[in-house]
DNA sequence: CAACCCCTACCTACCAGTTGGCAGGTAGGG
DNA sequence: CCCTACCTGCCAACTGGTAGGTAGGGGTTG
């Protein structure tokens, strides 16, 4: 196992996290998974902050990588950005999984710092990344764009949150369609 | 205590729900909010999802009712509107709790059946209340104020989650700006 | 070549704390 | 005498976490 062990473990508990939040980490639920005992996570993560920080790391630099193909992908921005809810949707199309970033948010109370911290980070990668398109898109200054980037974030996750209670991907693309008629995202 | 305690339940397990969500409804911690022994919440409530699906009929039904004073309080549905955020605002306000709906929607998977379906009426209060205000403001036909209605409200639900991240009301109040910049919330 | 040793990557067995929930008892009012 | 509105005491399940053991591979030394 070795190097595998501690993927299949950041999978498992990235799987779980998503769909039962942070909370819902277990440590005999993801040895199972994996094919190990819950005393041998302890090998590989020194506690359960550890596990769910560099899960929530990994979470979202794999998520500004997916961002950074679809730049790589297509030159045009204003199509990068009506790609972008594209990211929130496949978690859906995956198991009804949530962002494990906005389940983490709500959670956010009872959360462990470094935990903490990675939640913030998955949101301004995110945002970073808005940003830079509607400015190559043109729409507006550095300081209009942001403020565009952080409503567009909060509203695709907002969007993902409700729509997976009815267990219908249709009503996230009626929402996005939604967001672009209401000119939130650029058509 | 009597109709006193089952009261006294309710609002300490709506609080405990907003902090930490349905998971986080503990019976220990809300017995001695309100004063009994844990054991004594099973008189007024046959089980926790009992407990908890009042809870959330109990918080939209509140919700509802604050809509309705809104509107009974102001004859201009765009005026209706823009305080709509207001209702988000005011959870986060008192100690950075969530929308007891939003939180729920996270841990969708693992409610109880009673439990989800007082989280969806939730849900259903608000698109009704918007898109009857979005039609009476002259925003378009029953189906589009529908529409938009649901954006709306997956938008504020959305910006809440994630300002609650950034312990800052500011950030609620600017996402709503922008939401209005752009022209999703009617200005 | 064999004996030795140590490191990796797991294991068994356990612990203390917390959880929802139940059985059965009781003070006091009508 | 019974009903209300609580109580004590308990249980089983589950939680993160720890202590200590071990199979087996690789490297070093006599």
């Amino acid at each position: 196992m070795s190097e595998n062990a501690r993927e299949a473990i950041l999978a498992a508990a990235k799987g779980a996290a998503q769909l039962h939040g942070y909370s819902g980490i277990n440590f005999r639920s993801i040895g199972e998974a994996v094919g190990i005992k819950n005393a041998s996570i302890y090998y590989h993560f020194p506690s359960k902050a550890d596990l769910g920080a560099a899960v929530a790391e990994r979470y979202w630099q794999d998520t500004a990588s997916v961002l950074q193909a679809i730049r790589d992908a297509n030159a045009d921005p204003r199509v990068c950005l009506q790609l972008y809810p594209s990211i929130f949707r496949t978690s859906l199309e995956d198991g009804n999984r949530l962002c494990l970033s906005s389940f983490m948010a709500a959670e956010y109370e009872d959360l462990p710092e470094e935990v903490k911290a990675q939640v913030k980070a998955f949101a301004d990668a995110n945002i970073v990344w808005l940003s830079t398109l509607l400015a190559d898109a043109g729409l507006g200054g550095a300081d209009q764009c942001e403020r565009r980037a952080r409503a567009i974030y909060t509203a695709v996750a907002g969007a993902q949150l409700i729509a997976r209670t009815r267990l219908d991907i249709g009503l996230f693309d009626e929402l996005m369609l939604s967001y672009q008629e209401a000119g939130l995202i650029p058509a």
